[in-house]
DNA sequence: AACCGGCGTAGACTGATGGTCGAACCGGTG
DNA sequence: CACCGGTTCGACCATCAGTCTACGCCGGTT
């Protein structure tokens, strides 16, 4: 958990070292970035660097909180549709969907944190900080979730943390497969079909 | 790529080889499976390591589709189904998936190293061993995914890649889910409502 | 018997890593 | 000035993956 004094040193040092370590993170990922270049990059020793962080996954784990959380407040949640009805439902949840795509296109060095993120449950140092970042989406997604299912959109017949672990994989699939995609296909990504799996996955029987 | 040389070593010399990487990386995953560890436990000298592996990443595939192999032998194919028709095809899946789950559930060791593989993304040498342990699993894959598809069960309406995508981070998202809930839970896996998922999510639309 | 070439082995060595630790520094207070 | 708590520093540590040179052994050749 990143120390408290953390917020106290001058928000310069802190922007020096959160962009170190966002560059850092965002280019080499998790395992393969160095933590001696992120302190020559913000010109503290290490010393200090393990003085406001426990250690490496403390300090990934704090960059990719801050970041996360500015993406979602950008983005705005998933709107309580106007109209009730499952349809409604779905429909803000592919608007919420392009939108969170284009704002990572747009932030090249966000997508690579959330792709490390996502990719990254092999480590176990990273595993606790699983847990932190968790803290900070999950109680979001349990949001959508219990939307959803007063929308009658989402079967209620499972449990809960099953939908979200399905959403959440279906989610990074997508995402994996449309970065496969050859950079210069201009077509929009196929965001109806995307959501149209997921929803026919999550959506009650009848 | 494993050397050929390794083929020539004397049967007893590869299986402690192999034995001793098993552990490490079942126990540890990839990141912090220790070289030096394997070559203890093994009996031989760095040297010799890498005389037979490229390097870790290398002994790690080899070892992974060793066991995949095996596993995928035991279990068997997912058998063309007598009848057709989309039913008996998702019957085929799930009763694969139940027995899938059950030699893994005999084989701790060798669950830990699907799950290794499946998370590990994230770091980039072991990607050069996802592709080769993809020359493995994804032509198996394939023919399923085919053998569907002619059976009705599968829709064909979006690229295959993106399906077999999607079924992968479906199962992987499965897997944790299943491997979250307390030991002591003695009730079967629901593979019947994980398996009516997925074929929700790539079953045709009417 | 003497020699040779190469296969296989050994382990010291390299450069880098994440993390630790004690010393030094600095602003404020008595 | 003396002290002190919060902060900074970088040398240091163990360990890592991977390299390299030396050497022992063995089968074949002369």
């Amino acid at each position: 958990m990143v120390r408290p004094r953390f917020a106290r040193l001058p928000p310069a040092q802190q922007q020096a070292i959160l962009r170190a370590a966002l560059d850092e993170f965002a280019t080499h990922g998790f395992h393969d970035a160095s933590l001696n270049r992120v302190i020559d990059a913000a010109g503290i020793s290490k010393g200090s660097m393990y003085y406001y962080f426990d250690d490496k996954a403390d300090l990934f784990a704090h960059v990719a909180r801050v970041e996360f959380e500015r993406l979602l407040a950008d983005v705005g949640p998933v709107a309580r549709p106007p109209e009730p009805g499952p349809d409604a439902f779905w429909s803000a949840v592919e608007r919420f969907y392009r939108d969170a795509l284009t704002r990572l296109a747009a932030h090249p060095r966000v997508a690579s944190l959330a792709r490390t993120w996502l990719g990254a449950s092999e480590n176990p140092a990273l595993q606790r900080a699983q847990l932190e970042l968790e803290a900070t989406v999950m109680p979001w997604l349990e949001r959508v979730l219990v939307l959803g299912q007063s929308s009658g959109a989402v079967r209620t017949d499972l449990p809960s943390d099953l939908l979200i672990a399905v959403a959440i994989g279906m989610g990074r699939a997508m995402d994996t497969w449309l970065l496969s995609r050859p950079p210069d296909d201009t077509a929009p990504p196929p965001t109806g079909a995307l959501v149209g799996m997921l929803r026919r996955a999550l959506e009650p029987q009848t």
